[in-house]
DNA sequence: CTTATTGCTACAGTTAGTGTAGCGCAAGAG
DNA sequence: CTCTTGCGCTACACTAACTGTAGCAATAAG
């Protein structure tokens, strides 16, 4: 099934943008395949190893998932992200920042 | 099974914030829980509502879950985000402006 | 008492993700 | 040419995550 902002996803009709973010970076392993493919394509073995060993099957999913989103893309050096995935990346990064402090303070847990 | 940054998560063992937040926000309705919270607490049955009528059972433990990460907590008007939680929510709205423009420029869908 | 609304649990069924094995293909070595 | 090596990826059986409906215990109002 196709996925893109303007059509449905699970969990919400509208099609809203930030829905279709939602659903998307709301399934496992989606949120982590952005973050490590930031310093550039990495091959399918690669990325998989990456992520922890994320088995095979999914990690194809997901990748099928991305690129229709136009988030990833194919390139000669393996898989890697396009200008909005980078951008996203970005927000990810943020993010980062982010749950370091809310570890420090909260829980003195180290990044 | 506790959760808090510097423990181990589904994919990760090593604790680190960034991971501990994946995991939580990978989970299915945990950014959308965060969202429907932004503009204050909530009942149990409205959030379930706003969230298209999520199972019981799930929202239940969502928000367990994010109550042990210290996102949100019972006040006495129903659920509700704790400072972090709107800290983050205000991270989520900065990807909902993303969102926006993403869909706008790659699908001329609108918001 | 009855009625209504709340937060939440029980439980069976479906969907999403895992783990291992290995296929088909392309490139390099002998 | 054959043999190996490493690649992206698929098959498939298994487990975990999520769904949907029914309804319970508690509280409050009539």
């Amino acid at each position: 099934m196709a996925k893109q902002p303007g059509l449905p996803v699970r969990g919400s009709t509208t099609g809203r943008p930030i829905m279709v973010l939602f659903d998307a970076l709301g399934q496992k392993w989606s949120m982590r395949i952005l973050w490590e493919l930031r310093d550039g394509p990495l091959t399918f073995r690669e990325l998989r190893e990456r992520c922890d060993d994320v088995s095979p099957t999914l990690l194809n999913t997901r990748m099928k998932m991305l690129k229709e989103l136009g988030l990833t893309e194919t390139t000669e050096q393996g898989y890697g992200l396009t200008e909005w995935g980078a951008d996203l990346g970005k927000q990810l990064a943020r993010l980062d920042d982010w749950a370091n402090k809310w570890a420090l303070t909260m829980y003195d847990a180290q990044p």
